[in-house]
RNA sequence: GGGCAAUUGGCUGAGUGGUCAAAGGCAACGGUCUGCAAAACCGUACAAUCGUGGGUUCAAAUCCCACAUUGCCCUCCA
C-alpha cells in the first residue's frame, strides 16, 4: 500500500505524512465562533476534517483531534469603536453572553451530529483558557516581541520578521506575503495609533467599562486577542510542535500566520508540520458571507426555508455533495447540483444497503460460475479506495469507484449477474470494504428515520396491493401506488414478487 | 494596489508529462424488465480549441511565459 501524502499549504507541495510520534497524530482544527447560528460555511471544514480524522484512525493512528470553540468575543475594527461581537449581540438579544454562547454551541453540536461528524477528542473553549493565554502573552513580552499600550498588548511583527527571517521563518511564510511589500490599506482604521506598525496585532485588548466579557490580567481588565487562543490551546493539548493544523483557507492570513509567529516566539520552533486548508463554499460563484448577504444557515438548509433554496436538503445530501469534490477545490452550491447529489446519494445508499443484506453464506459459489474479469475489476476498484485516500484524501475518486461498483452490486441483487460470479473471498471483501469506506471513513449513514408504526401501516397497504394485483384488479393496485406516491412514498414491484418502498 | 488560486461536456466535477478524443454523479436518448409504472440493468450520444496566444518536450489538460476572466485573502469570517 502506498504511503499517505498530504498537500502542505506551508511548502505548497504534497508531502509524505510522517507523524512526530510514531503511531500517534495530533491534529488541531480551528472551530467555530459561537456568536451566531451555524451556517453552510461550517459544513465544509468540519466534514472534511472529520473524514481525515476517520481515515487516520483507520490507518491505525491514535489521533488526538482538538477543535476549539471560540466563545470569547473578538473586537471588530470597522471604523468604529472596538466592540465585542458577543457582548454586543447579547444586548440586542437581552441574553447573558454565556447564555448566548451556550445556545449557539448547542446548535453547532446538533448540526455536527446530523452530519454524522464524530466528536473531537478535546473541544476546548477560549474562555476556559484565559490563564494559558495570559501566560503565553507574558512570555512573548518577556522575550521582547510584544509591547503594552493603554492596557492592551500588541505583537511586534516587524521585530519578529527581522529576527526570524534570518532563521528562515519570516512573517508571511504561510500565505506567501512579504512584509516589506505590504501596502498600506486605504481603509481608515481606528485604534491604529496604539500600534507601532500596521501589521502588529493584538494579543490582549483593554476592555472599556461597558464591556461585559472581561478578565483580569497583568495589564488591566480586558479580553484576549483573536489569534492567541489557538496557539495556547494547541500547545497545551498537542505540544509545542504537532502534526496537523487544519482550517478554512480564509484563515491562512492573518489568523494562522499570527499563530505561527506567536508560537514560534514562545517555543523557539515553528508549531505545525502539516498545514491543511479546505477551500471555500460559494453560492452562485460568490463566497458566502455576512457581507454578501447570502448566508444560508444550516437550519435553513435542512428545512429549505431560504429564498436561495428551491427545496430542503438533508444533512447526508450535503455531506455526500461535499465529499464528491476534493477539499482543496472551491465548491459551488446550486440547486441543480444539490438535487443531483441527493439522487446520487440515494442510489449509492440503496445499493449499499442491499449489499449488506446479502447472505453470503447462502450464495451458491461454484467454480464454473466464477467470472475472472469481474473479480479482478472488483478487486481493482476496492483497492483503489486506499490509494485515493492516501493521495491527499481524494474522496471524489473513492466515490467514483464506489459508483462503478454500484451496477455490479445491483446486478447481483437483481440476478443479472450470477451470485457465484464473484468468489466467496471477493464477495466478503466487497461487503467489508464497502462498509469500512461508506460508513466508517466517509461517515455516510441512512436517512430513513425508523418509524415502526409507519412501517406497519405500509405493510398493510402493500399486502392490499399484492392481493389486488393477484386478482388483476389493477384499478385498486394502481390507486394504492398512486396515492402513496403523492405522499412521497414510492412502491416498487421487485422481481421476486415482493414490494419494496422508498420514502422521499 | 499587493498576495494566493482557479478557468475541463447541458449542469456538477475528477484528472498535474505518455495508459486522456479526458473518471464519477445528475440530466438526455434507445433498449431489457413490468399488466402499466418506478427502480434497476444494458447500450448510445455529448468537450471536433481541456479560457486565449506563445514556448519547452519525441510527447501537455498536465511544465514555462504573456494576456483575459473569475474567486479568495489583505477587515470578523469556515
Amino acid at each position: 500500500m502506498s504511503q499517505l501524502s498530504v498537500y502542505n499549504s506551508l511548502t505548497r507541495k504534497k508531502e509524505v505524512f510522517t507523524p512526530l510520534t510514531p503511531g500517534h497524530v495530533g491534529m488541531y482544527v480551528c472551530g467555530p465562533t459561537v456568536s451566531g447560528e451555524s451556517h453552510l460555511g461550517h459544513a465544509r471544514p468540519y466534514i472534511t476534517f472529520d473524514v481525515i480524522f476517520r481515515y487516520l484512525t483507520y490507518l491505525g493512528y491514535k489521533v488526538r483531534y482538538v477543535r476549539n470553540i471560540t466563545d470569547a468575543g473578538h473586537f471588530e475594527e470597522e471604523g468604529r469603536e472596538a466592540e465585542d461581537k458577543i457582548s454586543k449581540k447579547a444586548v440586542v438579544e437581552k441574553l447573558e453572553p454565556m447564555e448566548l454562547v451556550q445556545k449557539y454551541t448547542n446548535r453547532f453540536h446538533d448540526a455536527m451530529k446530523r452530519f454524522n461528524n464524530l466528536e473531537p477528542s478535546i473541544e476546548p473553549t477560549a474562555t476556559g483558557h484565559i490563564v494559558e493565554q495570559i501566560g503565553m502573552i507574558e512570555k512573548i513580552i518577556r522575550d521582547g516581541y510584544a509591547y503594552v499600550v493603554n492596557g492592551s498588548v500588541y505583537f511586534d511583527v516587524e521585530k519578529y520578521n527581522s529576527d526570524f527571517s534570518a532563521k528562515g521563518l519570516p512573517y508571511g511564510m504561510l500565505s506567501g506575503r512579504v512584509l516589506e511589500e505590504q501596502v498600506d490599506s486605504t481603509r481608515d482604521l481606528d485604534n491604529q495609533e496604539e500600534k507601532r506598525n500596521k501589521p502588529d496585532f493584538a494579543l490582549w485588548k483593554n476592555a472599556p467599562p461597558e464591556h461585559i466579557m472581561r478578565w483580569k490580567s497583568p495589564w488591566g481588565d480586558g479580553f484576549p486577542g483573536w489569534h492567541i487562543e489557538c496557539s495556547a490551546m494547541s500547545a497545551k493539548y498537542l505540544g509545542d510542535e504537532f502534526d496537523i493544523h487544519g482550517g478554512g483557507m480564509d484563515l491562512m492570513f492573518p489568523h494562522h500566520e499570527c499563530e505561527i509567529a506567536q508560537s514560534t516566539v514562545c517555543n523557539n520552533k515553528t508549531p505545525v508540520r502539516y498545514w491543511l486548508h479546505n477551500n471555500m463554499i460559494t453560492i452562485n460563484g460568490k463566497k458566502m458571507g455576512k457581507s454578501y448577504n447570502n448566508t444560508i444557515k444550516l437550519s435553513e438548509l435542512f428545512s429549505g426555508n431560504n429564498p436561495i433554496l428551491e427545496q430542503a436538503y438533508s444533512p447526508m445530501t450535503i455531506r455526500f455533495f461535499i465529499l464528491q469534490t476534493h477539499y482543496s477545490s472551491t465548491l459551488d452550491f446550486g440547486n441543480e447540483a444539490l438535487k443531483a447529489a441527493e439522487k446520487g446519494f440515494r442510489r449509492l445508499w440503496e445499493s449499499y444497503e442491499s449489499l449488506q443484506k446479502f447472505q453470503v453464506d447462502a450464495f451458491a459459489f461454484s467454480e464454473d460460475q466464477v467470472d475472472p474479469e469481474l473479480n479482478s475489476k472488483v478487486v481493482r476498484l476496492l483497492g483503489g479506495f486506499d490509494e485515493f485516500m492516501n493521495d491527499d484524501f481524494n474522496t471524489a475518486k473513492v466515490l467514483a469507484n464506489i459508483f462503478e461498483l454500484v451496477p455490479v452490486i445491483n446486478s447481483i441483487r437483481d440476478k443479472h449477474i450470477h451470485p457465484g460470479a464473484l468468489t466467496k473471498e471477493n464477495m466478503s471483501l466487497l461487503q467489508t470494504q464497502m462498509k469500512v469506506y461508506v460508513e466508517d471513513i466517509l461517515g455516510l449513514q441512512s436517512e430513513q428515520a425508523d418509524n415502526t408504526k409507519l412501517e406497519g401501516v405500509l405493510q398493510v397497504l402493500i399486502e392490499l396491493r399484492k392481493t389486488a394485483k393477484s386478482k388483476k384488479d389493477f384499478v385498486t393496485s394502481d390507486a394504492i401506488r398512486k396515492q402513496l406516491l403523492v405522499l412521497g412514498i414510492a412502491l416498487k414491484d421487485e422481481k421476486d414478487g415482493s414490494i419494496s418502498y422508498t420514502i422521499n
